[in-house]
DNA sequence: TATACCTGGATTTTT
DNA sequence: TCCAGGTATA
């Protein structure tokens, strides 16, 4: 069966989907089956067996992660570099094209990147310019349409309305572009866009491009959004080959614009394109992928697949309810213990929920055992406050006009520059068309200022000049160090006690550490000045998140964050109506058929084990709620689902429907003690509260002990007390 | 200009 | 409940 070293190991599908000729190719892969080998293989088998030239390919993805595991994984196969290959993310992909071709899209040489945070500041100034509301007018709610807009292709003028909302949010959006166009800043939407743009209007560029890409992969195609498929099109033309590879079924971004939809498109469009289903898996059990295939079967519109594998049935899952959240993370963690006494490392447990703030009870109970556990999606080193500060003196010094650096800092630490005088030279700016570092200058030559006011201005122009004569011949490195002491940043965060301000000051000099160590090869932008690259390789990679506490550490994330990602012992925490799927997806079917798809993709991460928890109270936001066990759960295959414990029967509940909630609080009237409660007993340790039954002296009660396990006891004689968390 | 208080908002995330 | 961001106050 094995032609070729590079389909060696590989299965049926897998080999035709490697070995595809020239049409266009639809990779249909499920969960687990391989997917990201496939591509691996398939752009090996395109420069070793086809002889392309890594040159004449473009592969496309995601994150930068992906993108630098993909090129890694090819270069291995092949023994030997692909440095020609463009591979990326669309947003590093459209950078290169905008640096490459600045001028025919009407960009500065210097323009810089903002990131989200910066666009929405931006924003907020630009309201309170237009003397709005800006309590009608959130920051947030314009960012969100003007990005919306910017996904669709859509510019102002191709706006037409008369809905007086939408009216004001074109004229944000149009004045928005203004300012940005001004000060040569390009926002993540408008990077796509106006490469989108590059592509259309220019013909010798689009065909350039189009003559050198023959065959173009894109991953996760399910998440692309119009404006990127617009973009593979073009650069497709008539003649270049194009693979895509996704799964409809793990399509959960579409709250953020990707289009599913885009998949079918793909069929339509491409004439002749061949579909290929990937879906035997090689990660979970039967038992996890019969359930999955069943919850997942109740979405319409599905491209249709279904996960099989070849290995054991496993362990059925799991079912835990709890009483609120407290319980279901003690549960949770006395499960991690059980597991990790068997032999098992903590860094092979994994638990997923649907919303941050679900992590903190799951925290403290980890916390409350000690065991090292890691969260994911935290602040990343780019994006916090002190680096993001020291980036706009950089930003300011790569481009003066940059509004948004200089608003940043022009106060940061305060030089005594304070919102009044801000207000004037934002005034001064936008009567005379100026950007605020000209108008700054203006002001303080003209005499436009009174004399304390101008000469803090001053000092603030001085300070940005001399950092300037810098960057002639100092190295990136001595460059971050002078500016990171000169402007008084260091010493500002150096002056600040505690922890936090220390970690400040430590990552300032990392950030130092990070331009010195900074090379400009690997950016594969050799036209750009040092600087300028690594402001771009800082606004394009956020970079890690927060240090590893632990080498071996459980891991803890939302279920959004799993995506792709595997561990051999899962728990879904919070798997309740209202929270999982939540509220404001209950409505809209749409919505809902999404959230099917996060449940699929959470369990879908589990390699051997899968236990799902729900608490029938749960506190949020400070106040109560109760909750019943998830849809998902049961469209589950009742015999794949096994209850871990049986739901208490107290007898004057009836009314409160299935789950008995009203008995939670309720005090057992001859023991004194109530569900859910935390007891600790002298030989077992602490516990909770899980059932009781009879009454007077012969009355016994359950308790699930952390340590031991659950037991029963005649409260008579097992001398319980009331223990905290 | 720094600090104390108050208000409102609160899935999900990458670039 | 908790956080950030804005406003009021010294």
């Amino acid at each position: 069966m094995s032609q070729h070293p590079l389909l060696d190991g590989l299965n049926d599908k897998q080999q035709q989907a490697v070995s595809n000729d020239d049409s266009h190719l639809l990779v249909l892969a499920g969960a687990g089956s391989g997917k990201t080998r496939v591509l691996v293989h398939r752009i090996a088998w395109l420069i070793q067996q086809r002889q392309f030239s890594p040159y004449s390919i473009l592969a496309v993805t995601f994150t930068n992660k992906a993108a630098a595991e993909m090129r890694g994984r090819v270069e291995r196969l092949l023994g030997s570099n692909v440095r020609s290959m463009w591979i990326g993310t669309f947003h590093g992909l459209a950078h290169r094209l905008l640096r490459a071709h600045y001028m025919d899209v009407g960009l500065p040489q210097n323009f810089q990147i903002i990131d989200s945070d910066d666009q929405q500041r931006l924003i907020k100034r630009l309201i309170k310019s237009l003397n709005l509301d800006d309590k009608r007018w959130p920051a947030k709610q314009s960012q969100w349409y003007i990005n919306g807009k910017k996904d669709e292709g859509l510019r102002p003028q191709h706006i037409d309305t008369y809905d007086p909302t939408e009216q004001t949010l074109k004229q944000i959006y149009q004045l928005y572009q203004e300012s940005c166009d001004r000060a040569g800043l390009v926002d993540f939407a408008e990077l796509l866009l106006r490469a989108h743009e590059l592509l259309r209007d220019n013909r010798t560029v689009r065909e350039h491009y189009q003559r050198r890409f023959r065959h173009l992969l894109v991953d996760e195609f399910q998440d692309t959004n119009s404006i990127q498929y617009a973009w593979v099109r073009l650069l497709a033309g008539e003649q270049n080959s194009v693979t895509i590879v996704g799964d409809d079924d793990q399509s959960i971004y579409g709250w953020r614009g990707a289009r599913v939809e885009n998949i079918q498109q793909f069929l339509d469009d491409f004439a002749g394109a061949k579909t290929i289903r990937l879906e035997q898996n090689y990660r979970s059990t039967a038992a996890i992928l019969n359930a999955a295939n069943a919850v997942i079967a109740n979405n319409s519109d599905r491209l249709g697949k279904e996960l099989w594998t070849d290995g054991d049935d496993g362990e059925p899952i799991a079912l835990y309810a709890a009483f609120n959240e407290m319980e279901e993370a003690r549960y949770i963690v006395s499960q991690i213990m059980a597991w990790q006494e068997q032999g098992n490392a903590y860094q092979d447990a994994a638990i997923l929920y649907r919303s941050n703030a679900q992590s903190r009870v799951l925290e403290e109970a980890l916390l409350h055992q000690r065991i090292p556990y890691r969260i994911y999606g935290g602040l990343r080193f780019f994006e916090r406050q002190e680096i993001k500060d020291a980036l706009a003196y950089l930003r300011l010094l790569a481009n003066r006009d940059d509004d948004a650096a200089i608003e940043r800092v022009i106060n940061t630490p305060s030089r005594g520059i304070g919102n009044r005088t801000m207000d004037m030279i934002r005034q001064t700016a936008r009567d005379r068309q100026l950007s605020l570092w000209d108008a700054a200058n203006l002001m303080v030559s003209e005499a436009m200022l009174s004399g304390r006011a101008k000469n803090a201005v001053a000092s603030f122009i001085e300070l940005a000049t001399r950092l300037d004569d810098h960057t002639i011949d100092f190295s990136l490195g001595r460059i971050a160090d002078e500016m990171i002491k000169q402007s008084g940043l260091l010493a500002m965060y150096e002056a600040e006690k505690g922890e936090k301000a220390e970690t400040r000051v430590e990552n300032l000099k990392e950030l130092v550490s990070a331009c010195e160590n900074f090379n400009l090869d690997d950016t594969e932008q050799e036209q750009m000045t040092p600087l300028a690259a690594f402001l771009a390789h800082a606004a394009l990679e956020a970079g890690e998140e927060q240090a590893d506490e632990y080498q071996d550490a459980v891991q803890l994330m939302t279920l959004h964050s799993a995506k792709g990602l595997e561990f051999p012992l899962v728990f879904m925490a919070g798997v309740e109506e209202g929270l999982f799927p939540s509220q404001q997806s209950m409505d809209e079917p749409g919505r809902l058929a999404e959230e099917r798809r996060l449940c699929y993709v959470g369990m879908t991460r589990a390699m051997q084990k899968l236990v799902l928890t729900y608490a029938e109270q749960r506190r949020i936001y400070g106040q109560e709620h109760f909750h019943t066990v998830s849809r998902f759960v049961r469209e589950m295959p009742a015999d794949s689902v096994y209850e871990v414990r049986a739901q208490a029967t107290p007898t004057k509940t009836e009314s409160y429907g299935r789950f008995h909630h009203s008995v939670s609080h309720e005090t057992f009237e001859q023991t004194g003690f109530s569900l859910g409660q935390r007891v600790r007993h002298q030989k077992f340790g602490e516990g909770t509260v899980l059932n009781y039954e009879g009454s007077g002296p012969q009355s016994r009660i359950q308790i699930n002990f952390d340590n031991v396990g659950s037991k029963w006891l005649v409260v008579a004689y097992a001398r319980l007390e009331p223990a905290g968390f």
